[in-house]
DNA sequence: ATCATATTTTTTGCATACAAAATTCATTTG
DNA sequence: CAAATGAATTTTGTATGCAAAAAATATGAT
């Protein structure tokens, strides 16, 4: 026999495509309310519209796009209110996970998340905001996964890649972001004492007081924009 | 001006499929594990393969039908791991949309659900059992719809369609359905009452009661089917 | 000049065409 | 006869073509 031929079944292109939009659309690169032009995007991603469209397909049904009849798809653009009602639910689905995490969470999965909470008090200390974020992240989800349960995990990502689009990288409330840390703290110790109830109430209100600041930057940054536009 | 150009802009193609298929799906037209042809179906639903695979990559990001890289799409067949995690993730949303009913529910709303409540008892004193589920699917949306959380309707109508294929419409154990009816009992009189915390483990411990018989039906199915396969 | 209407252009939506991969079937070989 | 090999067929994946709708532009009327 001789070596195996490679079979690098490289993802397929309408595969390759949901992610790099997904990647576009979260990080902003495609800003919220904006068009996705098939013919320009294929021309960007190197594809042809075929596998675009099926791509879009997808990101609507994951609620990251809109799809406008005959008018195309643009980038979900969430109102006040939705931003409101989906922080609910990301609050219900951070709520149980944290309650199935401290029944399940082994030894080394919550090392690993108290070691990351560390990296994240460092950042913190450097009012290093994107590391920061970055590990604030990598904590939730570490949580998540925790839970042991991959239907509990696709939801939350799902919902969650909604919000990641919002996530303004602007400097909080100094206050603000010192209670976030300390909820963190309090969430470790509710963990590392496989306390379900507790860690679903810290991660509950910790939810909330994140979708307050959220909100609140929503709004400063929305009279913004409205003052520039009238300007 | 003339009569207005009737404006019947009757959803795109693509959606229609969507839709269709969904029902196929959810109603067992198509059964689990089932390959969808691509060429077949769309003779069946008389549309061209651009539409009906648009409409299929819509329905694998709601996670109901699983699609292998370059062998078309398959109707999900849930693993019994794979329904419990299913159902963890349905209680969470569950209890949360009680949980928020009460606190939002309006009279009219609460009318209503006691309205189908004693429709049901009627299907259930008949043993009809295809009205009692019908009636029993219809409250417990309704309970979701008085949450006021479009996003935790959406979510809540994703994760249960997948459920809803496996809906084994054979008599349910005589004590497990009175059971059944009398967490519902509960479950209204948490509501009427505006109890939220109650509610929510109403709807916590029906729904994992619900599980429990889903389990024990869909175990006694497949012994039943691996005994034909032996025989 | 502004608004309304007509015409052009662009864009979307669907169908078809073609290439690559997988499957099926027949044939061969041990 | 079973397993393996290889050709034929089917099926999927992508690109292209075409018609209908929407958007942009131009033209004309008030």
């Amino acid at each position: 026999m001789s070596a195996e031929i490679i079979p690098i079944p490289r993802a397929a292109l309408h595969e390759q495509v949901v992610h790099r939009l997904r990647q576009m659309l979260v990080e902003n690169r495609i800003a919220p309310g904006a068009k996705l032009n098939e013919r320009e995007l294929s021309e960007v991603l190197n594809v042809s519209r075929t596998p675009l469209r099926e791509a879009i397909k997808m990101l609507a049904a994951e609620g990251l796009v809109e799809l406008l009849p005959n008018r195309g798809a643009i980038a979900v653009q969430l109102t006040e209110l939705d931003v409101l009602n989906t922080f609910e639910v990301m609050a219900g689905l951070e709520a149980q996970s944290g309650e199935l995490a401290a029944q399940r969470i082994t030894d080394d999965e919550l090392a690993e998340i108290k070691a990351m909470h560390y990296e994240m008090l460092a950042a913190y200390t450097r009012r290093d905001l994107p590391t920061y974020y970055r590990l604030n992240a990598a904590i939730h989800s570490a949580i998540n996964l925790a839970a042991k349960n991959p239907v509990l995990t696709a939801t939350y990502q799902q919902v969650n890649a909604r919000l990641q689009a919002l996530r303004f990288r602007s400097n909080q409330d100094g206050e603000k972001w010192k209670a976030a840390v300390k909820e963190h703290e309090q969430m470790i110790n509710a963990l590392t004492a496989r306390d379900a109830v507790a860690t679903r109430a810290v991660l509950m209100s910790h939810l909330i007081n994140k979708r307050d600041v959220v909100i609140e930057q929503l709004r400063a940054a929305t009279s913004n924009t409205t003052l520039n536009v009238k300007a």
